[in-house]
DNA sequence: TAAAAATGTAAGTAAGTGCTAACATAACAA
DNA sequence: TTGTTATGTTAGCACTTACTTACATTTTTA
């Protein structure tokens, strides 16, 4: 089938993209991946930069993590914090080849890679400054700028990510994930809550 | 003379295989910035391959930042992190060059990438948990694991470099440094210190 | 089943790229 | 000055890579 082709093919240039960069990555190898004849790759994409862009297209359209808002309600800051961080950790996880072709391939492709960022952060900075900006009114934070606050939690996790989750070898980690969540998300929960004046302890 | 040779072609090489990876920098593009001639490059360094490996030797031991820590003590906590937080952004920001190396070529170059990684990184983080340790022991500030708690802070101003300070154009900076700096050492101050029960607001 | 569309095979081209060989020239130390 | 060392110039080799051409074969569609 075509379409089962075309998947086939963009799917084998996710991959090798991602472990050799754009360069390193050559047509022969994606179309064997693929399982499919070099020229069958080019009858496609007919050249290698489209195929990239085609690439690119195609996976950085996400499923949202709209259903996160609703359920926050219902849970204490912490949790609502811990529950972010780890949606935010495992949609990097799922996401991870692309991450790491974003973080390539940005010189060679500004404003693609720019936009996959923009897919990956920008929905999320959003939601998580408007969860802040409703705490805000209810008195539950102090005041602070929303959207950095966003950025410096985020950016706590995505840190963690790009030395832990996506180096190369498991031994390298320095702690497990359970405790980095909670340990992050300690300090900037206390970092942001308005502090009354019967706080025990 | 011979060493000036030396040092024009690594210092070429470094710029290039920042800007292009070390596919795309060619040994004679190197030479051409370097101002020499292209057999000269391998007459110096052999092949390609060693002189990457000799570049990054080259410019990774870095001038220690060990002077910071004495300097502290002098100061309030907020001006103390907000210091560090400016010494590890101007340190990233010299780095630059290496920084995207190592980004880039992680996976080419596991262990030199780490090496890198880990002069960059790991000192600055065991000077910051000794300093959190030390303000632990006099109690003004409240448990945490100090070694997280310094990659938490860390993590927060290294994800901003990424993405603000090495992002290609300047148009797409969201805040100016002072402030990020600011919020991001305000919410880390309030999220680490002990909370006494007298505490104002 | 027959026409049409998709894919495979094989061979090859043009343009790099890392690297070498041969020889000439310039700088410097004795 | 003379011999040595560092560098330049030019040509080229062996190899890879994106991409093409021509034709055969399979798969899908009508």
């Amino acid at each position: 089938m075509a379409k089962d082709t075309r998947e086939k093919i963009l799917e084998a240039g996710l991959r090798l993209f991602s472990e050799k960069g754009y360069l390193g990555a050559t047509t022969k190898e994606i179309a064997q991946k693929a399982g499919v004849a070099e020229l069958t790759l080019f009858r496609h994409f007919t050249t290698k930069e489209k195929l990239f862009e085609e690439m690119m297209s195609a996976y950085s359209f996400l499923p949202a993590l709209k259903g996160l808002l609703p359920g926050l309600k219902e849970m204490s800051y912490e949790e609502a914090l811990a529950e972010i961080a780890g949606s935010f950790l495992k949609r990097l996880n799922e996401r991870r080849h692309l991450v790491r072709i974003m973080q390539r391939e940005i010189h060679l492709y500004p404003s693609k890679a720019r936009q996959v960022y923009q897919n990956l952060m920008g929905e999320i900075v959003k939601t998580l400054a408007s969860y802040f900006r409703e705490l805000q009114g209810k008195g539950v934070l102090r005041e602070f700028s929303p959207e950095l606050g966003a950025r410096a939690f985020l950016g706590m996790f995505f840190s963690y990510f790009n030395t832990q989750e996506l180096a190369v070898s498991e031994k390298y980690r320095f702690a497990d994930r359970a405790s980095v969540v909670g340990e992050f998300v300690g300090i900037f929960v206390k970092g942001t809550v308005l502090i009354k004046r019967k706080q025990e302890i």
